[in-house]
DNA sequence: TGCTAGAATGTAACCGGTTACATTTTAATG
DNA sequence: CATTAAAATGTAACCGGTTACATTCTAGCA
């Protein structure tokens, strides 16, 4: 149906390799040709069959993006960064949402093949050595967001340094039973993220010498209503918290909801910082700490382009900043 | 690097054609050699290569995906479904967010190409005769979510009955003073839905025999902090409103923090109903009108997946029902 | 045993581009 | 004007599958 590059030729009286000098604007074509030709291509409406293309260049002209589901604001986020960057890059974005840990496998295996995608970028999943392996012996480049392994290159925050600053600020303002509520820190997803900031919460609280309190730990699955339960139970306890560091904004949304719940208000009696800055947060007026989430994602995709043109001799580490954002669900413990 | 189909047929000891054959389940091959075929296939961990296959096949078991940014919780959720449906189908999902309305035409060129993709859902977007006739004389099969036109088969709810069902239910509940806020009814990315969410609202305020007042009718762009400031100001009128009736649930949290900065408590004095029934809406214990987002993403891909196999004689309508969902948010008004 | 239908397999064209290499045209130089 | 290098264009192979058609093999029947 569509016009291919044999029917322009014709049209225009050249050859095939004339039109697609034209097509690539190779200099090895005259001015005239140049424009009959390209007059002929808008005459009859002719692009390049895409897969055609491809299989001559070998090349897919696609970026694979495999993340956890969409459900998180966090990880639609960081994909949004993705897309923008990718959007005039000229490469298609195929997605590839793991709702369930099984899908992982499949579609890492599907992600790791020359002949599906030019490069990948991973958000908030673990990769095992067995799949650095593959992606690296097909040479397919990949780019970790959030996410850690020392042979391939990616992009992070500080997670450490965002977790030890959150509590050291609800320390300073005279907090001493300061609960940390975040996902379960062994998931079958692996997000590491959340252990790095607990490392941090830990390292704040040793710092000021403040015990670690196993009960002041809730774990809940992220953004369900487990979170939400968890948190109720930390607010109950008979030494209850006078503050809670919740390792996304999330999870603090599912704490506000079991204060207000529990009739406690917020921060007089109860002292709440979130993570990751996403857009609720401001609008919940939370405490939180922001992390570069849609730069990360432009960040990641940049890096990941940069790479097809020129291999880097060794894997690129990125870390973006954090920023402690102060709202209005933090204030000195009561009493 | 990659074995192709001539490395396995050259080691099986047979033809191309059979290796393709056996590949594609022909039943023209005898037990023996697919058996040969087989070992040899996983012996090199042989796949096809798909741009081959496309070319060949002349399609591209590919789906694009369009929507309008995907900042907003209810198109993320739509777009989660439309994955979900297609994840195990074979075909790949290309996406595109359109995040300024320039775009869009760019995109929607694309998209309508055959020897692009195979078939198209349309997110949230209003498609021109123009459009609709471009993927028709390309044959591209497309399918509409959350957007309407004759010649285009699509799912949809029905945001007039939704409309109505809110305001219905505040007018029940004793409000006669309701306000209206959404999106800009007239807005470059020609969101349709919440226009008939305001017809709903005209129809059961006129039913009720109760006035339209214009200053009641607010508008500001959606998620920014524009419909914020128009929830202030509706707020702040003289003969405020006791009910605000928000066409998102995004715009509902926007007047949830207006009154608390207003110092307005919500149900006692002000009540406030949104549209969606996102995520966030249950921890705000929002009275809302649920509509199935993610459920509508998986109809209309499977209906676009069955558009692919056998095109519908004329265009098939979806319509999906919304739920008045009654939480914390409302109550009869004060006094 | 010879013949033939049907099963199994092979050959080669095709999908629509790119590009190495060959050939023709153009322009510069002596 | 002849010579030649450079520029412009063309020819055809190739990317890696699928499949129409041709060919060979097998088995059943007279």
């Amino acid at each position: 149906m569509a016009a291919t590059i044999r029917d322009v030729a014709r049209r225009a009286n050249v050859s095939v390799a004339t039109v697609s000098r034209v097509i690539n604007d190779s200099p090895l074509v005259s001015d005239g040709t140049r424009q009959k030709v390209l007059d002929i291509i808008t005459e009859l409406d002719y692009t390049p069959n895409p897969n055609a293309q491809r299989l001559s260049l070998g090349r897919t002209l696609t970026i694979g993006v495999i993340l956890p589901f969409l459900t998180l604001p966090s990880f639609v986020e960081r994909l949004r960064g993705v897309q923008n960057a990718l959007a005039d890059s000229g490469y298609d974005l195929i997605l590839y949402s793991v709702e369930s840990p099984q899908n992982i496998e499949n579609y890492l295996r599907k992600l790791s093949r020359r002949d599906r995608i030019d490069g990948a970028i991973i958000i908030s999943l673990q990769l095992s050595d067995a799949y650095v392996e593959r992606f690296q012996s097909s040479s397919v480049p990949a780019v970790l967001l959030d996410a850690v392994h020392p042979r391939v290159s990616r992009v992070i925050v500080d997670d450490v340094a965002g977790g030890y600053k959150a509590t050291r600020y609800l320390i300073g303002l005279g907090h001493r039973r300061i609960a940390f509520l975040s996902d379960y820190l062994e998931n079958p997803f692996k997000f590491v993220a959340m252990r790095l900031r607990y490392q941090g919460y830990r390292q704040a609280l040793a710092e000021a010498s403040l015990p670690f309190v196993p009960e002041y730990h809730g774990q809940g699955e992220l953004g369900g209503r487990e979170a939400f339960q968890k948190a109720k139970n930390l607010l109950s306890l008979e030494h209850a918290p006078t503050a809670v560091f919740a390792a996304s904004d999330t999870h603090a949304i599912g704490v506000l909801k079991a204060a207000h719940e529990l009739g406690m208000p917020v921060p007089e009696q109860l002292s709440v910082i979130g993570y990751d800055g996403i857009r609720d947060a401001e609008y919940l007026d939370l405490t939180t700490v922001q992390q570069p989430l849609f730069d990360s994602g432009v960040e990641s995709a940049n890096i990941l382009l940069a790479s097809l043109v020129e291999p880097p001799e060794s894997p690129l580490e990125m870390v973006l900043p954090t920023q402690l954002i102060i709202r209005g669900t933090t204030a000195p413990p009561p009493g």
